[in-house]
DNA sequence: TTCCTTGCAAAACTTTTGCATTAAA
DNA sequence: TTTAATGCAAAAGTTTTGCAAGGAA
């Protein structure tokens, strides 16, 4: 199974919400579509701008009603990097990421690029569910380089 | 010199505030007294009540301005674990947390029980300013078990 | 018919800002 | 006297909710 996000026509990510057990309405699937036509990290603005100026109709309530059904399927991952406003990401295989504190981007760092030699054993009763790596990056000064 | 958060009396929190160039106005002294009493995360809101049901007279937006500026000038930190609000972290020396999905709590994991035996490079003409490092807990299910 | 989904507006929440007032250097 | 900090309320930004209307099963 392909956890990572692949370019997806329409058709594709209808497949793709039915296996999940979402209904596949067409602002489901355009915000699927969007999603998943590359890795990316996308807020629930970008998003919405983005299928109006397509010509899709959609209401700022469904975006977010349909990232929060998505990130609780599974399908896309909610990411909070800044306080400032979620980031839905459409890659959903295990990763990490860059963060540019400047500009604010994100950028994938992927698993193999990152190796733990030592982690904390959970409280007890408790388990990993999962770990959230963030590298922050700041511009070199000048005076640095 | 001390970087972590340590139990700390209104007047040594006033001599702090100077050494880092902040004029210890009674709002500012409560505020650090509160957080550098012992490490812990603390809401905005959070502070907010303890400082007015100890009796001090604060408002919103002087917990705000203050919570700023001491993050500015390396005080305290400030954390986006979950995208809902931002919680500020009296121990500024380098570590990590878990936070336990399921009440929001955090806990501290000192560096010493975390290694990187591998990282990747920074994008050019980009250092690396820090690195946040969430491990999330879930309450293992008793099937788990 | 029955249930689910959408859209719209309003509400809720966190955080910031404008500005008059107050306090400190 | 001059600058900086505070408080209050309003504004701003993000996300959620209530509810009527529409559409699919």
């Amino acid at each position: 199974m392909n956890r990572t996000a692949t370019a997806a026509g329409p058709p594709e990510c209808a497949r793709r919400l039915i296996q999940l057990g979402i209904r596949p309405t067409p602002q489901r699937v355009q915000i699927a579509a969007l999603l998943l036509s590359a890795p990316q990290h996308l807020s629930a603005e970008q998003i919405l701008a983005a299928l109006r100026s397509s010509g899709t109709r959609v209401s700022k309530a469904t975006v977010y009603n349909t990232l929060n059904l998505f990130a609780a399927r599974g399908l896309i991952r909610q990411l909070s990097v800044d306080g400032s406003r979620a980031w839905f990401d459409s890659n959903t295989a295990v990763h990490y990421h860059f963060h540019d504190t400047d500009s604010g981007m994100l950028i994938d760092v992927p698993v193999p690029e990152v190796e733990f030699s030592r982690l904390p054993s959970p409280p007890p009763g408790m388990e990993v569910a999962g770990i959230d790596l963030v590298i922050r990056l700041r511009r070199k000064s000048d005076t640095d380089r």
